[in-house]
DNA sequence: GCCAACGTTGGC
DNA sequence: GCCAACGTTGGC
């Protein structure tokens, strides 16, 4: 199982739209660069999900999960450009922000943190863990 | 709203 | 294939 970090505006899909979805979840699509798309083609069904609310928030509001495999993009005609499903796990009791996540050491790493404009990134298990708890769960 | 970072496009 | 121009992202 993998862990990744996907981000959102949430004035266009928050975490909020994407728990009104349940379990049919929500296509990930608009996704337009290469490096965001290799990652989606990567993941695997269940693989765990970190939704980051970006612009506004600035915090890793939720866990969602992979329910679809990489699929092509519903938005375009252009073959380029796949994208997975994913859908609504469970909340953090306590968002972290990306304030926390840059003042921790040892998230100093993320791609959060080093690759700011990747909108679909991995995260480590050691980081998924720290983030889980610093989030108020015990575990990812 | 501004602007820096960075990815993509397109002319040569 | 290079590189300048342009567009988009996203923190501040």
């Amino acid at each position: 199982m993998a862990y990744w970090l996907m981000k959102s505006e949430p004035n266009k899909f928050s975490w909020d739209q994407l728990i009104a979805k349940g379990e049919a979840g929500e296509e990930w699509d608009g996704v337009r660069n290469y490096l965001a798309r290799n990652n989606m083609r990567e993941m695997a069904l269940g693989d765990q999900v970190f939704f980051y609310h970006s612009n506004i928030g600035l915090e890793v509001v939720g866990i969602a999960e992979v329910c679809a495999l990489s699929h092509p993009d519903s938005t375009t005609d252009d073959p380029r450009w796949d994208c997975v499903d994913i859908r609504a796990v469970k909340p953090l009791p306590q968002p972290v922000s990306l304030k926390e996540i840059k003042a921790t050491p040892d998230l100093s790493d993320m791609s959060l943190v080093t690759s700011m404009r990747l909108s679909v990134q991995p995260v480590k298990p050691e980081e998924w863990a720290l983030v889980c708890r610093m989030g108020g769960l015990e575990q990812g």
